[in-house]
DNA sequence: GCCCTTTTTTAAAGCGGTTTCAGAAAAGCA
DNA sequence: TGCTTTTCTGAAACCGCTTTAAAAAAGGGC
C-alpha cells in the first residue's frame, strides 16, 4: 500500500513534511515540495480519508435527510450540495420514506462521527428524540420549530403569499381562488394570508371550492378542466406551486383560453418551469436557504461561516397576471 | 472524549477484551462481557467509525451514482438500499445531473477509500475514465456494456419487449402502436423486439406516428388525445413505461372510452401505479436486479456473497389487454 | 500432581495520517 | 559581528480502534 511513509521515504524526507506539503501548510522548502508532488503525482497517491476523518475529528460529510426527493425539496438540496462543495464537504443524502429506522440510521452516523452535522428536511422520529442526537453533532431543520437545539433556516409562507395576493388585488382582480397543497406546514399560513387578506378588502370568495393537495402539473390540468365548466368564474388563480400553476396555464391555454385577458394565473416557488412558461409566481429563495442551513452547521463546527443571507420573498411578474 | 480506553479502564479489562465485546467474538468471560456492556450503556459510547474504518480498511459505504432521481432508477435505489443495509453497509447517493464533475467527486471517493465501491446508474464521464477507476474499488453498471472490469447487471429489453407484444398478438389485436422512451438505451433494442414481430405476424404498421421521448403521466394523456382523434386507431398500445400507461388510460376512460373493449393498454416495468389501475404490463425485476448488483459488488469486496438471481421479465396480465 | 488442551486475557503493534515541539539553518538588523 | 527573528525540518506522540502473539488461567485425563 502506498501511504505516507512511502512517499516520504522516496522524497527523502520525514513524513511531517509531506503532510505540510499535502495540506499547503507554510514552510516547505520549494525544491522539497516539488520533489514531493512528483512523487505523489507519480505514485498515484491520495491520502486515505480515513486516516485523516479519524485524525482531524472530523469527516466533512453532511447528512441531508429528506422524506423524499420531491418538488420543493429538490432545489434546496442541489444548492446545498453546491455550497457543501464549496467548503469541501460531501453530502449524503437520506431518502427515509419517512421511515422512523431509517432516520435513525442517519442519526447514528452522526453518533458514531460518521457525519458531522445532519440537515432534517422532514422528520418521521418525534422532534424529541431528533434533538436528542443534537449532542453528537449540529443539526439543522426548515421545518417551523423553535428549539435552541436545532436552528431552523423556516420562513413564513404568510408573508409570501399575501405578497401574491395583493400583486393579484393591485392588478384589478377581485374573484381570486386559492389552490392549497396541504401537505406540510405552509397551508394553515396561506389560508390565514388569504383570509386576512379578504377582509381587508371585502372581497367575496363564495362559491369557489376548497381546493386542496394539489401539488403536481396533473393536478393543474384538472383545475383547468374544472375552471371551463364553471359559469361563474374566477378571474384569478393563486397556485400552491409552479407546478400546478404551469399545468392549469398549458392546459388552458390549449382549451383556447386568453391569459390573464379572462383569468389570471399566479404560480409559487419560481422554479424552471416557470420561466419558462412567463408564468407570474413567487420567488421562493430556497438557494439562499440552503446557504444559510450549511452556514449555521459551520458555525456549529466551530468554522469560519459566511454570513447567513435575509430570506425574503420576492414577486416576479411575468405574463400571466 | 470516551473512547474504548476509557471503557476499559472502567471495566476494569484491556481494549482488546472490550473490542472483542463489541464486535462479538467468543472468549470473552460471560461476567466481563456484562460489566462491559454495561459501562458502555452507562457511557453511551459508540465506537469511532474512522477509526473502525482505518483500521478495517473499510468504510462500509457503498455510493450509488444516478443522473437523476427518475422512475426507473427509484425502485433499483430503494432495493439496493434495503439489501446493502441488510448487510451492514450505508448507501451514499450522488445525484449528478450528468454532470462530469459531480461524478468525479464520487471517483474520487472510490480513490480515497470514503467509498469502498460504486455502483454507477448513468454516467457522465466517457467509460474509460471511468475504468480507470476500477483499481480503486469495483464498479457495477445496469448500462449495457462489456468490460471484464466493470460487471453489469444489464437485461436486454429484446426478450422483455416481445414478451408483452407477443401477449396482445395472442389476444387478437393486430394494430399494436407502440410508445418509445428515446432517452436511455432501451429503445433500439425495443424497435427491434418491434420490427421482428411485425414481420413475424405480417402485421401492418403504417399510418401510427413515430411516439418517441415519452416518459411521463401527462405525455400519456397527450396520446390519449391523440387516439380520440384519429379514425384508422389502433387496437392496442405498448407504452415505453407504466406511467405513460397511467396517463393513457385514465384519460381515455375519462372520455368514456371502454379498455380494454375499443384499446388495449400495456405497460412497462410493473411499479405501483399499474398494480393500483389494474394495468397489464410486464415486470421489470429491479429489486433483483439491485441484489445482483450488490452481491457482484460483495464477492469483489471478497466477502461472502448471495447466490444471483437469473434475471427475468414476466407478464403481467391485467384488465387493460 | 503432572501434562496437555482449551478458554480467557492483555500488551503491543499497527492502520495512515496530523501536529507539536524542539532544534537547525537562514535571514534580518543594529 | 552578535543577537533576534523567521524559515525549515524531522522525531515522536497521538487519533481510536483491531488483531496478533503470547501469557495466564482453567479444565480434563491419567
Amino acid at each position: 500500500m502506498t501511504n505516507i511513509r512511502e512517499i516520504a521515504r522516496l522524497a527523502g524526507v520525514s513524513t511531517a513534511t509531506v503532510s505540510r506539503v499535502i495540506n499547503d501548510h507554510p514552510y516547505v522548502n520549494e525544491e522539497k515540495r516539488q520533489k514531493v508532488l512528483e512523487i505523489i503525482r507519480r505514485l498515484d497517491y491520495v491520502p486515505n480519508s480515513s486516516a485523516t476523518s479519524l485524525k482531524k475529528g472530523m469527516t466533512r460529510i453532511v447528512g441531508v435527510v429528506s422524506g423524499a426527493y420531491t418538488t420543493s425539496s429538490t432545489p434546496f438540496i442541489q444548492a446545498f450540495n453546491i455550497i457543501a462543495q464549496q467548503h469541501g464537504f460531501h453530502v449524503m443524502l437520506f431518502l427515509t420514506d419517512n421511515d422512523c429506522g431509517k432516520e435513525l440510521v442517519a442519526l447514528e452516523m452522526l453518533r458514531s462521527k460518521q457525519l458531522d452535522a445532519l440537515v432534517c428536511l422532514h422528520r418521521a422520529n418525534e422532534w424529541p428524540i431528533i434533538e436528542s442526537y443534537t449532542k453528537y453533532g449540529p443539526i439543522v431543520t426548515w421545518q417551523r420549530l423553535v428549539s435552541e437545539h436545532i436552528p431552523s433556516v423556516f420562513m413564513d409562507q404568510y408573508q409570501g403569499y399575501m405578497l401574491g395576493l395583493e400583486h393579484l388585488y393591485a392588478r384589478g382582480y377581485r374573484r381570486i381562488m386559492n389552490v392549497y397543497s396541504s401537505k406540510g406546514l405552509n397551508t394553515p399560513q396561506r389560508m390565514r394570508a388569504y383570509d386576512d387578506f379578504s377582509k381587508k378588502y371585502r372581497l367575496d370568495d363564495s362559491g369557489f371550492p376548497d381546493l386542496h393537495g394539489k401539488v403536481s402539473i396533473t393536478d393543474g390540468e384538472h383545475i383547468a378542466r374544472w375552471w371551463l365548466e364553471q359559469t361563474d368564474k374566477p378571474d384569478a388563480i393563486a397556485c400552491s406551486n409552479d407546478d400546478v400553476a404551469a399545468g392549469l396555464l398549458t392546459e388552458l391555454k390549449r382549451a383556447g383560453v386568453s391569459i390573464p385577458g379572462e383569468v389570471a394565473i399566479m404560480g409559487f416557488d419560481n422554479n424552471n418551469l416557470a420561466r419558462l412558461l412567463d408564468l407570474t409566481t413567487v420567488h421562493y429563495p430556497s438557494d439562499q436557504q440552503a446557504e444559510n442551513a450549511f452556514a449555521i452547521l459551520l458555525d456549529r463546527l466551530g468554522q469560519q461561516a459566511p454570513p447567513l443571507h435575509t430570506l425574503e420573498f420576492e414577486l416576479i411578474e411575468r405574463a400571466s397576471t
